[in-house]
DNA sequence: CACCAGGCAAGTA
DNA sequence: TACTTGCATGGT
């Protein structure tokens, strides 16, 4: 079986980066129920106000789908504000906690053990989770090889020009499953490695391709526009 | 001060 | 179908 030369390609930049930064230990939590709340939380925000908010849940105990559940909705809001977004983000903490109660009994381990394809299926059906954050319960949480695609995933391979900078979520998850072995732990590790150079290297002004452990890998037309933009 | 962070849904054309 | 806008705190 010939091995092809996009997947080489993306084989070369993940140990790149591994070489670089080591592993990552994603994701931050202490339980499977936080790993799913943090995903929620975590949206379009920095991790460093997610874990204030997270904090704050720990401290009232409400870090179970029972507690979660009958806490009112004014006083969720409350303890997750440092996250932003907090009356937005507490309707949907209560609709994930809706789904877990009627599609699965009330049992994360049941709904974590579901089909990955079903449980994404129905994820996506939760008023609040999108496809980013249905891929981080399902690869973070169930452990299931799923990639999860994010802003920087998105930025530093259209800028590698792997994928167009027009690429939606689905098409640029495709490069990566249909070109990589469907491993949990190696999904795992790239995406968290790519948040980590991305923060340090692609933010969406200013990138800082000096220095950058993936700057060997840009295509000589993509190192031009890159620093065209300096 | 301006800008942005590990998105998503609703509204508009 | 493809863009635009609102949501909000806290750090650089």
């Amino acid at each position: 079986m010939p091995v092809s030369k996009t997947t080489k390609q993306l084989m070369a930049m993940y140990r790149a980066l591994f070489k670089a930064y080591g592993p990552q230990h994603w994701w931050p939590g202490d339980t499977l129920f936080e790993v799913m709340v943090g995903a929620v939380l975590t949206q379009n925000t920095a991790w460093i106000n997610v874990e204030q908010a997270i904090k704050n849940l720990k401290r009232e105990r409400l870090l179970s789908l029972v507690r979660l559940r009958g806490v009112a909705p004014r006083r969720l809001a409350m303890l997750i504000r440092p996250s932003g977004y907090f009356n937005i983000k507490a309707v949907r903490l209560a609709h994930l906690m809706t789904f877990l109660t009627d599609r699965y009994g009330r049992s994360l381990a049941r709904m974590l053990r579901d089909d990955p394809s079903e449980l994404r299926k129905g994820l996506l059906l939760v008023k609040g989770i999108g496809p980013e954050t249905a891929d981080s319960i399902i690869l973070y949480a169930a452990g299931k090889p799923v990639f999860v695609v994010d802003a920087y995933t998105k930025r530093i391979f259209s800028r590698h020009g792997l994928v167009s900078d027009r690429a939606g979520y689905d098409d640029v998850q495709q490069l990566f499953m249909g070109s990589l072995p469907g491993d949990a732990g190696l999904f795992n590790e790239y995406h968290a490695l790519l948040v980590k150079v991305g923060k340090l290297h692609c933010k969406k002004s200013l990138p800082q391709c000096h220095g950058c452990p993936l700057e060997p890998y840009l295509s000589r037309k993509s190192a031009r526009d890159a620093r065209s933009i300096y």
